[in-house]
DNA sequence: CGCATCCTTGATACTTTTCAAGCAATGTGG
DNA sequence: CCACATTGCTTGAAAAGTATCAAGGATGCG
């Protein structure tokens, strides 16, 4: 088995920058403290303050906030080679939840071993903060299309962008992917409600798009589908961390 | 004149963290190179690559996203001690575009003179990734409001955050603030038409709430309006870098 | 079996947008 | 100084998009 397959971050960092056998070793040591955690329960609950990192290696993960009225904003995903609670350790401001949407495995990381992995190897440093860049740019991107997508193209938009993540660590193409998500999730994702989930999920498989259905995406027109959605991967396809 | 009233930035830091001699001198130092722009001509354009962060003396910035389709979503405000461009110093990914407001002033930031700031004072880098930590706080905010609020909250919950920024910098406080921005602006910050923008400020003015009028911004009732908007202003008021 | 979760559909009501029009203030060139 | 264009604000009426309410079906699991 080799290390890449080991580890989708080492996997997605790979596509962007040649690591060297040092990088690679320190890499490896990030991953020593494997452990798992149970679907539905958060891993870090709002206002918590734990300083722990976690490299996600199986399953997925959602960051949310709860509002006082007690509708929830599901902000960002985690797939297998993110990064999770990495700003929360650099800088203490964690205040939404994790949950993992099912089991999960991840490699927990100590604040000072980051530190210090960071210090030995600067280009890999440089990487991470390079993914953990575009983590916000799908943050931003993601206002702009609630914001200013009507339901369908949000929700076009959205998969899209989920399936070019799910690429990048070798469980997603063109064709489609696994997804473990259910309408409720999405209809916390995109700011709607989750009857108006099933309707245009309903509508973009008649319109022979794309289709949703027992854990499973499949374009069926991907191009078709990036017009829909005006998808643009320029977020997500920066040339990486341009290292020197 | 006092070095915190010509820099809002000081000021700002100061709230939070109690400045040495030497690290205002470093501070000082970072604010030589005096720029100013003018409304409404962008100062970075979407895709283009220009390296230089700045930090804002006076005048209001937003920074948005344009789509193809012409409609434009704005994903923040920078008032005056707010960073701008810091992330694209950083990581190179400014993917959106920065347009004044008004005319405005600007201390540019170099690169290599921010470094080595940092290098010289690790207090101050922790207290500007901190305030920058905010920033993005507040982006999420931002996301969770468009999702989850309707226009009414949205719009009460902005006009609280502006305030409260506005107040850590000395020109804002709980009666109001001077705000040039227009319906236009607020519509394409909150995800409306602009025509539901006036719609729903004279509401909340007809509501004793508050006043958006000339320019200025008039809290009636406060407490009325925190409860309406929901707004918990502990993602803003964090007690800072929790420094050693 | 019975309960829980998730998906699906229809009918209705509400929020927000779009289209259209008018007003006030400002600035500009003739 | 005036005609004119421009920008920003305001309002009404109609249309569209989305939420809510309600109900039923499917599946999995203790």
């Amino acid at each position: 088995m080799t290390v890449e397959a080991q580890s989708p971050l080492i996997r997605k960092l790979s596509t962007f920058v040649a690591l060297s056998e040092a990088e690679l070793a320190v890499l490896a040591r990030l991953h020593r403290r494997r452990r798992t955690f149970v679907a539905g329960r958060d891993m870090v609950h709002q206002g918590q303050s734990g300083q722990l990192a976690y490299i996600l290696s199986s399953g997925w993960v959602c960051s949310y906030k709860i509002q006082p009225d007690g509708t929830r904003q599901i902000v960002d995903f985690q797939v297998p080679g993110d990064f999770l609670g990495l700003r929360s350790v650099l800088l203490r401001t964690s205040d939404h939840s994790f949950e993992p949407i099912v089991d999960i495995e991840a490699a927990e990381v100590l604040t000072d071993d980051l530190l210090e992995a960071f210090a030995q190897t600067p280009r890999l440093a440089t990487a991470i903060l390079w993914a953990a860049s575009r983590d916000e740019a799908m943050v931003v991107e993601h206002l702009v299309g609630i914001g200013r997508r009507d339901a369908d193209a949000r929700m076009a938009h959205f998969l899209l962008e989920l399936g070019s993540r799910l690429a990048l660590v070798g469980i997603g193409s063109k064709e489609g992917f696994d997804c473990p998500l259910t309408q409720y999730h999405l209809a916390d994702t995109l700011g709607l409600s989750a009857v108006h989930v099933n309707r245009v999920l309903r509508q973009l498989r008649e319109s022979g798009l794309v289709t949703f259905r027992d854990g499973h995406v499949t374009f069926h027109d991907y191009g078709g589908l990036v017009e829909l959605a005006e998808f643009d991967s320029a977020y997500l396809d920066q040339s990486g961390p341009l290292l020197k």
